[in-house]
DNA sequence: AATCCCGCCAACCGCCGGTAT
DNA sequence: AATACCGGCGGTTGGCGGGAT
């Protein structure tokens, strides 16, 4: 593949201008465009007199000039819009910008890099997988560990501060919560819908929404199976439960045991490596995934060789398979 | 008041896939 | 089929402004 010419060589050395654009150059450039369309971006400087490369040009253009570009910041719902594609599409910031009404791929993409990775790293979740940050709970369970709360305090260990305590307590928590939560996945004869059926890889633990569903514990929340979700988030589709989907209420196809927000029109969360996803060939249909049905035996049966397989080979895993054991 | 630090964002750079020749 | 070119994309950078020291 050749480079274009157009970034072939140094901008400057050919005379062109780089740098901030001036509110001429903006003028000129509307102006033409609005009046003789683009045409070809590499042809554009010289009819429209601008000292520019064409490559400079369709991004001012695209990035700023254009009339439907919407400004200012970014809404709690299109911040969970962004989420939410993130997962599907990964860093594929123009397409996630399709879906976004006058927001620019550079917009979502600068958005993003500045100031929702380090939100969801402050929700403990990473912002690449769009899961639950295990170095939390494992840095918590350590702890627990060497402050020797494995089992509860011990005697004869140095008093804790009311600190360590409440740090140890909180690890204990924690790890007795996830073991309830294993053992209700795992040993459920009713395991609540499983969204997507095609997918065994994509997703925490490998299975797409059911291990969100059931990660409420993020916020060592009670892991409650048909636990209603916690809108307590500061966004609205994202909150408590991470693979929120939007239920069909009266399509009695979910019932009780989806997690529905009608408020949220927003695909279900899956993996940010789109490939292998059942749900980005329903988006991209422009139909919105609808609630399945209960799984089938092979369904639960893939879910717990799922399992089997993660603890088998995800190393991040060693705590959970320390806790099933 | 001066300096430093940090976050934000517009713009650039380099690569890629598609298309024309 | 090979080459040249173009548009588009994602990663990165550098300047600017505001807050902290």
């Amino acid at each position: 593949m050749v480079r274009s010419p157009c970034c072939s060589g140094d901008h400057e050395a050919e005379g062109l201008k780089k740098g901030p654009w001036s509110a001429e150059e903006d003028a000129k450039l509307s102006e033409y465009i609005e009046k003789e369309g683009h045409g070809r971006w590499s042809d554009l400087p010289k009819k429209a007199g601008l000292n520019r490369c064409g490559k400079s040009c369709r991004l001012r253009w695209i990035n700023y000039l254009r009339p439907d570009i919407k400004r200012g910041n970014f809404s709690d719902e299109e911040e969970a819009m962004i989420i939410n594609f993130h997962s599907l599409y990964g860093n594929k910031w123009s397409k996630i910008a399709t879906h976004l009404q006058g927001r620019t791929d550079n917009e979502i993409k600068n958005h993003w890099n500045t100031r929702m990775k380090k939100k969801l790293l402050r929700m403990g979740i990473d912002p690449n997988t769009h899961k639950p940050r295990t170095d939390h709970l494992n840095q918590a369970m350590n702890l627990s560990q060497l402050l020797g709360t494995g089992g509860g305090p011990h005697l004869g260990s140095p008093p804790l501060s009311s600190l360590e305590n409440a740090i140890a307590n909180a690890a204990e928590l924690a790890k007795l919560q996830l073991q309830s939560l294993l053992v209700q996945i795992i040993g459920t004869s009713n395991p609540p819908p499983i969204m997507d059926h095609g997918s065994t890889n994509n997703s925490l633990l490998g299975i797409p929404n059911y291990d969100n569903h059931h990660l409420g514990f993020l916020g060592f929340a009670p892991p409650m199976q048909h636990q209603a979700v916690n809108h307590s988030s500061p966004w609205p589709s994202y909150g408590g439960g991470l693979g929120v989907v939007r239920g069909d209420d009266n399509g009695g196809l979910c019932g009780d045991a989806c997690m529905i927000q009608p408020e949220n029109p927003l695909p279900q969360l899956v993996s940010a490596s789109p490939e292998g996803s059942t749900v980005k060939n329903q988006f991209e249909s422009e139909s919105l995934p609808i609630c399945s049905n209960w799984p089938t035996q092979s369904q639960a049966l893939t879910f717990v060789e799922d399992w089997e397989k993660l603890l088998e080979e995800d190393t991040s895993a060693s705590f959970l398979r320390e806790i099933l054991q």
